[in-house]
RNA sequence: GGCGAGGUAGCUCAGUCGGUUAGAGCGCAGGAUUCAUAACCCUGAGGUCAGGGGUUCAAUUCCCCUCCUCGCUACCA
């Protein structure tokens, strides 16, 4: 398989869902190295469709829709256009992005399931599901929680127990509450089209174990076996489901139930290639069913099963479309040792990254490639990405080219200097750096992004290494003509450098064309030694990568936890009750609103400050241990919450004739107490 | 619980269809150097290959057991 040769490629990047903002885990998942392998294709030039769109559909979207107050569609177009605009920014270079509530996709998809029908494809079954009657829906497994009957656990979700892990159906569960009103749901009768996944396992089993047993990850292969030969099968599985948000089922008999949104989301890549067609003017059809276009999909370790195994059978079904050749899936990117969440906000978001950090849409690339989960989970830490900035792309990539142009400068007007006789060390420099392309392109067209990067990155360690061992600013002195050489031979380094750097760092790539005067260059240029004119002009010398300072790294650091400690408040276990009270026992205090007079921190204390208060009673003095949490000034003139009956007594040689009352929350921070509005000194509180 | 992937140097990862001294980058130490963003270049130290058992002349690699991380487990996407 991998040594056929394809006359086009359709290359798709998993849809993002609609209902969150990009973080780097959806990057270097699948849209950098998607990108990568792209732009390389492209190089080659290769005939591409690189197709992707926004996930529009399924029921979270309606619950986030709830939750705020809004239509599905407002919550799917904020984030549509957040994502577009931020892929566009960062350099994913989408031939089209669409998304699944585009007309061309309800058309699309409708159609494909109508075709499936036509063909009797479906089988129709009539089961009891749970339905909340306040809400007006179908419940997902995932909607419902009630008691684990395995383990007692009260807050087992409708499919699966978080506890014991066992995997439950919905009317397992004791006492099941929808989650969407907290009301018990009734058993209601529906009926939905199930596709017989079963009646594909001997082809699915050739196809992926026997077929792609070589070519594809052994992630992905262990994850498609794992379904393949489970003891009881491929069961059928519902290509429907009751809702008012998607794509109407195209049956009369089907009102208010809409397509399952992973049976519609992997046709959205077949009408984002339509429409991108339609746009171009060509024919869509060739990337979809020629058997000579290679269609690969690139997705995160979690969606194996859909693109390896559903969309797969589909299309299989259809009939006269193609199969993925590979899908090449990462597994998933942790961030600072835990994993990222959306609703733990424990993320890097794409667009504040781009905000922060303008300009260096290449450092994240290059940092997500180096370190992209592609056989196994990884890490990003900020302090890696800052030393893989400022030791590999400051110190060898951008160093380097920076070199051999300041050298140019210096020693011979920033001209292309001329190429005189070669050394035998030049010849063999030539000969590495012409390997150079090759071995890239290999791990490339093998989807070893992490490896294709590295040999890159060996690619500038020749660079700096040559300029080392032939030290022409010493060889200027008493050579000029060798030293034009060894500058010409260093400056078309960097200018091959530009080629294979290309996919990996687009922006860098063309700001060292730029820097050289190249013209547009392909991979096949990439190993020559002459792709600069003697003579031309060369600008100066700028910066391809600045240092990144620790305050930098710090600001981020100190950025995600804040976050995780705003999580902890929002977990925090609420105290419990104290002990029944009678009336009088509450009687008993006398609270009352006072306003604070004067404050004063307290000598030779960390945590007192010496108040006066006025208590409408008269004027007393009160320490209160709240020096960590309010300066003295914030506190004058307060109106706040009073006991003034509690016995004084004696601190630091000071009388403390009552206290003032504070919330504390989870974290420890003390809040004052006061009246909506203010209130006459004295005020009685009950 | 079942299934799958992973556990290799301080960190991030290669690798091993069983075979001399297990590799790379970063980090660290030393050297050299000064064209370059104190960067480059050279050298070096660092590993019970998660733990235990087995097969074998030989195991990091194959088999079994245990532990740890992550994913899937079919209505989240």
């Amino acid at each position: 398989m991998s040594e056929k040769s394809f006359k086009r490629y359709t290359v798709t990047s998993a849809l993002p869902y609609a209902n969150g903002p990009l973080h780097i885990g959806h990057l270097a998942g699948c849209y950098i190295p998607s990108d990568i392998y792209v732009r390389y294709l492209r190089s080659r030039e290769r005939d591409v469709a690189y197709v992707c769109g926004s996930d529009e559909h399924g029921v979270a979207i309606t619950i986030k829709a709830k939750n705020e107050g809004i239509t599905p569609q407002a919550v799917v177009d904020r984030y549509h256009e957040l994502m577009k605009d931020s892929f566009k920014t960062f350099g994913i270079s989408f031939d089209h992005y669409s998304r699944t509530s585009a007309p061309i996709h309800h058309e699309t998809a409708a159609g494909l399931f109508k075709e499936l029908y036509d063909k009797g494809e479906f089988i129709e079954q009539v089961t009891e599901q749970y339905y909340d009657k306040e809400a007006g829906q179908f419940l997902a497994d995932r909607y419902i929680e009630g008691t684990c009957p395995k383990c007692g656990y009260e807050h087992a979700y409708g499919d699966q127990c978080e506890k014991c892990g066992s995997s439950l159906s919905p009317t397992d569960l004791i006492n099941p509450k929808s989650k969407l009103s907290g009301n018990s749901p009734v058993l209601k009768e529906t009926k939905h089209w199930f596709m017989d996944l079963g009646r594909y396992t001997a082809f699915l089993k050739k196809w992926i174990l026997e077929d792609h047993k070589d070519d594809w990850k052994n992630n992905v292969l262990g994850q498609c076996r794992s379904w393949l030969e489970a003891g009881d099968g491929l069961q059928p599985r519902s290509m429907t489901r009751d809702m008012d948000w998607g794509i109407p089922v195209p049956l009369p008999e089907a009102e208010g139930k809409v397509l399952y949104v992973w049976f519609d989301a992997p046709i959205g890549y077949i009408s984002s290639t339509k429409e991108w067609a339609q746009e171009k003017g060509i024919d869509w059809e060739p990337y979809w069913k020629d058997k000579d276009t290679k269609l690969v999909h690139f997705i995160g370790k979690d969606n194996i099963v859909f693109h390896c195994i559903t969309f797969p059978a589909i299309l299989k079904n259809l009939g006269d479309f193609i199969l993925p050749e590979n899908v090449p899936a990462n597994e998933f990117l942790n961030l600072e040792g835990d994993k990222i969440s959306t609703s733990r906000n424990w993320a890097v978001w794409l667009h504040e990254y781009l905000e922060e950090f303008p300009g260096k849409q290449d450092v994240l690339r290059y940092v997500l490639t180096a370190n992209a989960p592609e056989t196994k989970d990884n890490d990003f830490t900020w302090k890696d990405f800052q030393t893989r900035n400022n030791s590999e792309l400051v110190a060898i990539y951008g160093n380097f080219v920076n070199r051999a142009v300041v050298l140019t400068h210096k020693f011979f007007e920033g001209k292309v200097p001329e190429r005189g006789i070669l050394s035998p060390y030049d010849l063999e420099v030539l000969e590495e750096m012409a390997d150079f392309p090759e071995k890239i392109a290999q791990s490339l067209e093998r989807f070893r992004f992490r490896e294709a990067l590295g040999i890159m990155m060996d690619f500038a360690r020749l660079g700096n290494k040559y300029l080392a061992d032939t030290e022409p600013w010493k060889v200027i002195k008493t050579n000029p003509d060798r030293t034009a050489t060894i500058l010409n031979l260093a400056l078309n380094i960097a200018a091959n450098l530009s080629i294979v750097s290309a996919p990996f760092l687009p922006f860098t790539a063309i700001k060292l064309k730029e820097t050289l005067g190249l013209g547009p260059l392909l991979w096949k240029d990439a190993g020559k030694d002459q792709l600069l004119i003697t003579g031309s002009e060369i600008a100066s010398a700028t910066l391809l990568f600045d240092k990144i300072e620790d305050e930098a790294v710090e600001i981020q650091v100190n950025k995600l936890l804040a976050s995780k400690k705003q999580n902890e408040l929002s977990n925090a276990q609420i105290a419990p009750m104290k002990d029944i009270i009678t009336y009088d026992d509450f009687a008993k205090l006398d609270m009352r609103i006072v306003t604070i007079l004067e404050a004063e921190k307290m000598k030779k204390s960390k945590k007192l400050l010496k108040l006066t208060v006025d208590t409408g009673l008269g004027n007393r003095t009160v320490l209160s241990g709240i020096a960590e949490h309010f300066s003295p000034e914030e506190l004058i003139g307060k109106q706040v919450t009073m006991l003034v009956n509690l016995a004084p007594r004696k601190m630091m040689g000071i009388d403390s004739e009552g206290m003032i009352l504070m919330a504390e929350d989870a974290a420890g921070k003390l809040k004052l107490l006061h009246p909506h509005e203010p209130s006459n000194q004295g005020s009685t509180i009950s």
